[in-house]
DNA sequence: GTTAGCACTCTAGCGGATAGAGTGCTAAGA
DNA sequence: TCTTAGCACTCTATCCGCTAGAGTGCTAAC
């Protein structure tokens, strides 16, 4: 059995209306509130037509319907349209993400925060893999004590930074060290110096202490697979706004999971090629995650593919809306950090 | 009426009788289960004077009894030792907070999970204002198309980094200003640089790029107030596991009140000088945090204090391992940050 | 000062009854 | 053949009254 026009539009009226209420959508709600020119009974045929297609589910027999997994699936690809966010929305975006805070870090931040208010969701923040940035310095800054704190800097603008305990270190030996690593290295990409033989050069020139290499070889590649999963999270608390986290358990049931870098990355992998996509409910195949749907998008850095940014809420998510939010806030990042205006 | 050594005996018997079992305590139960010598007769008239006292509180007539917030502080201050931490708490500690990790941030956020782990307990992290730190360097990197990367490093290992326009620097410009910039400021602490007059220098160092120096003087600034309120939170979900949470919107207000910075900052201001203490309820003086209860412990970094390690959980908490862990866990970090062994 | 005994109070939990929402089916109508 | 009105049926949520149980405060005896 095929969706036809009107099977469409009682799958958008079940969808629509169950987001808005949060129950069950029996067929009279629909013929009242939708026009769509039939009587209840009509409608009823198409629910119990659809429910057979596995698009919508009955919690038990005397309720209304509910949209499935694969009901939000067919709405999300074949009815909703990303919206054009609203005026307000716009302006609220300008005006916290602006060319003041251009460092990555900060405007990931402020985008986390913006788009979890303004969604009443959770905001997932990935920063940027800087595998295929190129190097622009690497500092090795002698402090006090024998320390020396280690600094990787590419031209984009990600730092990275470590401490490191090198006792006994020539005086002069740093700057030396620090001036032949950028003479090597300056311009590659990350992972030019960590493919290439170029890291036994590495070693070489930090011969006198091993552990200074190490770490210079641990950041950059940290920075490579990246910062990446260093990720914020921000809005945790607006899960439980919703009618279906009623349920504490629940609620922390996916803080927790979220709280766990493995099942983030997880999460992130399973999303397919295209730069705004949605995983709904047990489409992201972690069992925790089962009641939330993710929007995620992803963000160009540098011209390259950057991290991602992703919105978590439940199923029950105004798709249109959050799309079209999240396409708005991506956008508004890429033009701060590439320094478009 | 005064406290008299038995009346503090029934006291820590609800106290650790509730903070078992979340029951309201009858004095059958601590007849039963504490071996006072008294019978339950006895034990209810001695619970009435404390209710009298304002230290009980009874849920409704046929109740047991519950501490109130200031029965909880009589106990805190009176009744509970700080425990030694058992021995596998300790060598958890011990096996994540070590040198290798020795950069401050990883260091916080390391403590934060395994104390939140370990009390099942929300962990709120505040890094060390820098105020009083000594400055080491300021870097001044120039980037692809016209940005500068601004580093602000202490003798302690703090950085701070933001990214900046400066176009149409003159080549050479940016390594004399840092050259002057360091000459100038390095060894003295940050506060003082903010106080001297040495800021005008500051800016006629920099005088072809006013932008330049507003960022050097907003990142002095925000290290000595410090990078201090980038705190953060570890095992948020925790909350939710103790049944006074069991209603969502408890929950929801008490996470939403601790992503608020003023609340936060307002709540830590509130302790009292001593390197370890707690907040009791309203105490905290939050409506928002009435429900909990906040140990908080002061760690020194560079000889001077740094910042907060905090645990943020329900008020029937077990006070004394609480603390004892907060305390293990906050020489831990000293010792790694300021590298004794 | 302590304790046994007892009447009293309040809640949590259970079962039954009820109202209401929504369904599926049938048969009539377009 | 598709649509619709009508109707019997089902299931839940809610209310009510009842009861068991826990814990108290009071009194009187020790």
């Amino acid at each position: 059995m095929d969706l036809d026009e009107r099977k469409l539009k009682v799958m958008r009226a079940v969808v629509e209306a169950y987001i808005a209420t949060a129950q069950p959508v029996g067929s009279r709600t629909i013929a009242k509130e939708f026009q769509l020119g039939v009587s209840p009974a009509t409608i009823r045929n198409e629910m119990a037509d659809l429910e057979g297609m596995g698009l919508l589910e009955q919690p038990h027999t005397s309720a209304g319907r509910v949209p499935s997994d694969r009901g939000y699936r067919v709405y999300v690809d074949r009815i909703a349209r990303i919206a054009r966010p609203a005026k307000r929305d716009l302006e609220h975006v300008r005006s916290h993400i602006h060319r003041q805070v251009s460092e990555v870090d900060s405007v990931l931040r402020v985008s986390g925060k913006i788009l979890s208010e303004m969604t009443d969701c959770l905001a997932l923040m990935v920063g940027p893999e800087a595998g295929d940035a190129i190097l622009n310095t690497i500092e090795l800054v002698p402090l006090r004590s024998g320390r020396v704190m280690v600094l990787v800097i590419t031209e984009d603008g990600l730092v990275q930074s470590r401490m490191v305990d090198v006792p006994d270190v020539p005086p002069g030996e740093l700057e030396r060290a620090s001036r032949m690593l950028n003479d090597y290295f300056r311009g590659m990409t990350i992972s030019q110096i960590l493919e290439g033989s170029s890291l036994t050069a590495l070693r070489r020139e930090l011969r006198y202490c091993a552990r200074l290499a190490d770490v210079v070889d641990g950041l950059l590649k940290r920075s490579a697979q990246g910062e990446a999963m260093d990720y914020v999270i921000d809005g945790a608390a607006n899960i439980m706004k919703h009618p279906e986290f009623r349920d504490v358990a629940r609620a922390q049931r996916v803080l927790e999971a979220l709280a766990r870098r493995s099942i983030v990355q997880e999460l992130l992998d399973r999303f397919p090629g295209g730069d705004l996509a949605a995983l709904i409910g047990s489409e992201s195949a972690s069992e925790d995650m089962r009641e939330c749907s993710v929007v995620s998008a992803v963000y160009y850095f540098g011209g390259r593919p950057g991290g991602r940014i992703s919105v978590v809420g439940p199923r029950r998510m105004d798709y249109g809306r959050v799309m079209g939010l999240l396409k708005t806030v991506t956008e508004a990042v890429e033009d701060v950090l590439d320094d478009r205006d």
